[in-house]
DNA sequence: CTTTTTTACCAAAGCGCTTTGAGTGGAGGC
DNA sequence: GCCTCCACTCAAAGCGCTTTGGTAAAAAAG
């Protein structure tokens, strides 16, 4: 069943019934609609390496994922891309799941514009000076960015949260609690979430005049025995911190795990507060009850809006780049209480 | 940088230069390695929308995820595609992931099929009589199951664990505890590995002539909020269970919450016992120091393998079909011990 | 009623690759 | 010296679609 045969079947030609079925004006209202009725009755469905090729845009969107040394696939990628995944199926887009190491990566992006495979991508976890964003602008690949990364000379769309804003906010909020030790378990610095993370504790600690204690510092993969480990590490400190800062809620549950093990009431002998992405499947408690004081932001929602955001781009390729940055809002549960006296 | 450009720069015609590249046989060795030097140092990439049409074949698997009402991801889906992204990637395959809502969900198929654009199919969370694989049978479209179910008139390609095995084993082991009021907290019952693991339990149960109680046994999306409740709820019953298990690692983390919250403690007071599908960022503790009495399986393995297994489907289409059944392993954990007395 | 415009359709030329079928020159056989 | 055969190479025909550059008929304009 190709376009020829329906062509051939409805007495058209091939030029009219694929004009018909894009939408093209010079096609009468009524042979559009024998068109469309043959083309639905007889199973007719373009052959999308042909439409490929004549029309040279891949209607496909790369997403790269690449399993590093700890071969830890991100937790938050499945929710981003059920996110992203939903926009794409909206526009009649695919997406396409590259799986590599990360020395492979930036070949990959070569590839993938040199064979036209996809239209555009998207770029999860930046680094600072990530070498993606300058091959991607060289390559004429457009691609948006979750997250951002400073000092980058030309421009790009991202997307990204007030990472430095929320955990400034969720400093702030343990410190007017009475809390003085604050420890934060953050995702590797390299990254520049985490980084920006990182700035904001520090920043709100200034403010209120506090020293940051290195030993009270730490960061790794975001994974609930990093969480676990460094909790029991840092409560065996001579001046174990009286409240943990988590970047993320799996962090924050090892966290938990290690003060229950310690015979310590969360949220009382040490309090707790975590980052949340709202992972649908790894829920902050229950609707209305959260377990952790959090700041939260949907990355499911970022995933859906960045897809957005690179269909327009591609559509409209000579816009400037927009970005967004998202505030992040905090809830409060039981994992935090004043400081322990 | 086209194929032509290439054969021109090199003075060879298109077709010689085609098969060079691709490894035909009547190319003499000095033409052969001279086109692919010069392909590689001008950086020539055959566009894939055209080899897609002229080969017919797209060089892509296609994974879909659906999306149900509760809008919860897999957790287990990235765990399972990091796996078997790899091997498309060894193999030269892309792999597309279509998100769908369950209704939409044969269409996909069916459209995949028609426009040919993937060789073939992954199929995940299997259901009791799954619409899925008649019409996957009848589009003639490759699949390879992650799971199995009963009492399909024709045969076909899967990979499972012995899910049954696995639950009857675990049973045991807290019958041999002395435990006998055995809760579990199950998969969604439709699909089928969960109905497996309760005819695992059941089983086991009635070798040691125990009887079942309809109030220990739960099904559900299995998030960690489903455990936490679930086992608030069953605390609150006249007779509680001395022993729970659960079908993931995220509801057994919520059991483990509301224990704790109860003042009870696990392996002393209730003994949990789940089945672990070694989650790379959510790991059962400590390398050797494990917090969970736990079946276990590796998901990602089983993806590597599954798509090993299309592959091998696709590139000999007349093989019969195979199957493999993977058993789990128990490993001991401190989250089991005797019944209380 | 003729001329211009509009409407509705079509033939044919690609898109960049693979593959069939044909052809060339040189080695070997008689 | 002529014929066969082999080892290489090539021209050309698709794959199924879009799109350019038309044309014939109908409608509008003069």
């Amino acid at each position: 069943m190709t376009l020829k045969d329906l062509a051939r079947h409805l007495g058209l030609s091939p030029t009219t019934v694929s004009r018909a079925l894009n939408g093209y004006p010079e096609v009468n209202a009524q042979t559009r609609a024998r068109v469309k009725d043959a083309a639905h009755a007889m199973g007719y469905v373009p052959n999308i390496g042909a439409q490929r090729l004549a029309t040279g845009r891949a209607k496909t969107i790369g997403h790269v994922v690449s399993l590093d040394d700890h071969e830890i696939i991100n937790p938050f990628f499945a929710e981003f891309v059920a996110g992203a995944g939903e926009a794409y199926a909206a526009a009649g887009y695919e997406m396409t799941l590259s799986v590599c190491s990360q020395q492979t990566e930036l070949d990959i992006y070569r590839s993938m514009a040199a064979r036209r495979s996809v239209d555009g991508v998207i770029l999860h976890n930046v680094r600072r000076d990530d070498e993606r964003i300058p091959l991607l602008q060289s390559l004429g690949l457009p691609f948006v960015v979750h997250g951002r990364v400073a000092g980058n000379e030309h421009p790009y769309t991202y997307l990204d949260i007030s990472n430095d804003d929320a955990f400034a906010t969720a400093t702030e909020h343990l410190i007017a609690l009475g809390h003085t030790r604050i420890a934060l378990l953050n995702g590797l610095t390299d990254l520049s979430f985490a980084q920006r993370r990182e700035d904001g504790v520090h920043r709100a600690l200034a403010g209120a005049g506090i020293a940051p204690v290195d030993t009270l510092f730490h960061s790794a993969e975001m994974s609930d025995s990093f969480g676990y480990l460094k909790t029991q590490e840092m409560l065996r400190l001579p001046h174990p911190p009286t409240a943990i800062l988590t970047a993320s809620i799996l962090t924050a549950m090892g966290a938990a795990r290690a003060l229950s093990d310690a015979g310590l009431q969360m949220g009382k002998d040490v309090s707790v507060l975590t980052h949340d992405d709202v992972l649908s499947y790894m829920s902050n408690g229950v609707e209305g009850a959260p377990v952790f004081t959090a700041t939260v932001s949907s990355i499911r929602a970022a995933g859906s809006k960045s897809a957005q955001m690179l269909l327009k781009l591609i559509n409209t390729p000579a816009a400037p780049p927009v970005s967004q940055v998202w505030d992040t809002e905090l809830i409060i549960g039981p994992s935090t209480g004043p400081a322990p006296t």
